[in-house]
DNA sequence: CCAAAAGTGTTGGTTTTACACCCATGG
DNA sequence: CCATGGGTGTAAAACCAACACTTTTGG
């Protein structure tokens, strides 16, 4: 910034930030998608998201987009990219911020999600898309993917207390492929972020109850930079 | 994007771009700054950057920023960070999408950098910073060295032609830290990156005079997420 | 022939992968 | 007692880190 003058307002781009809220379901990777009820790209689907206010940060503006839609609380949210094409809202000029989240399958993220415009959607069959939000998609899911293999972020997509296998599921679900039980364990022990509770996941069907993880807080940082399922 | 409504133009925010550019000089990693004539941060020095213009993209308008300052053609630039915290800059809400891009130190980059007030410095002596460039100073730092183990990046730092040594010398400069020659040249070479010349190095002082390399140009993706230098 | 930089392999330790059986519970 | 899912170890292969001498050139 050498510049000692600002652009009349009249110059000036929107800026929106789009929120990619990642949630797994019913055994499949989701994305929570609005149709939209007016031009342009009316009846398509579109990532939540909103213009950012005069006070407001960026990281404050996508946690207040992702409150609206979601109720959640508490969620990973990470700066995905800024997609800035002149052309890509018909509108007229908006520079989207792009985040990702992760939230979690419980009875509060359904609370927000009452309107019937505002769907969970397949990662892995996803209806047309509005804007250019097919390209941040696929972005916001080849950085989960990534992060997934380097740092400890799949708890996130848990909730408090899982087992081993819920966990190794929720890997399988969004790498796309099948992991190896003995491997993923002793990774996972030895990645020294998870801390065992004394209770067990009961009458959950047949076979012998699971003992019962979480996530310790401080550990994230650690586990970063270091690949954890190479 | 759901909302059907665009800000007023007097509530948007004026969305700049700042282009960290990095470059090997005297031994050195430098990073390309500009030394502020008017307030705010009269005097201080900043990363170069200016406002996004209506009808270009961002990153076109980080390369016209890039050409303003220092003439080069072709370069690496990458997009790092959008940074928008409303006090940021104390003349408005002004939100800057951060680039990154790695200049060779030949002629043509002092080209357009005559203005005494641009200057190169070291990254590990850097004089006050205007704004929040600090904190996107030390984001590009990491992202260039995180970026230099896991991908074939570190090219981008050196003319065409370069012997294996002073490839091995760039990536020291940036890591900071020496690096074992034997298993440096076994890596480079197993990444198949790239291609002999059948010239040398000559009349460099002492000594046998080392083989030239150039880098294969397709071969960057396919290093991407194999670490090269763990 | 001396100084300077280029170039080149091996070994031991660690990490990763592939793989199969016994355990605890509920019905 | 049987079906279901939970839990556990080991061996071979791949990879990584540490390490020192010979080659080529110019002066």
């Amino acid at each position: 910034m050498s510049e000692g003058y600002l652009p009349s307002p009249t110059e000036r781009p929107a800026v929106s930030v789009d929120v990619v809220i990642f949630s797994l379901r019913e055994g499949d990777l989701k994305v929570l998608l609005i149709r939209r009820a007016a031009p342009p790209f009316k009846g398509k689907w579109a990532i939540p998201g909103g213009f950012v206010r005069a006070n407001e940060s960026l990281e404050e503006a996508a946690l207040r987009e992702l409150e609206e839609e979601t109720g959640v609380q508490e969620v990973y949210l990470e700066q995905l990219y800024t997609f800035g094409e002149p052309k890509r809202d018909p509108r007229g000029r908006i520079i989207t911020v792009a985040y990702f989240a992760l939230v979690v399958d419980d009875v509060s993220t359904h609370a927000g999600a009452e309107a019937s415009e505002t769907q969970w959607h397949s990662m892995h069959a996803l209806p047309e898309l509005a804007f250019d939000h097919a390209e941040i998609l696929k972005y916001a899911l080849q950085r989960l993917r990534y992060k997934l293999e380097y740092t400890a972020v799949g708890f996130e997509l848990l909730p408090n207390e899982f087992t081993l296998t819920e966990l190794q599921t929720a890997y399988e679900i969004v790498l796309g492929e099948t992991l190896d039980k003995r491997n993923f364990r002793r990774r996972i022990q030895d990645a020294e972020v998870l801390s065992e509770t004394n209770r067990y996941r009961e009458g959950d069907g047949q076979g012998r109850p699971a003992k019962l993880y979480r996530y310790k807080k401080n550990a994230t940082t650690e586990v970063k930079a270091r690949r954890l399922f190479p």
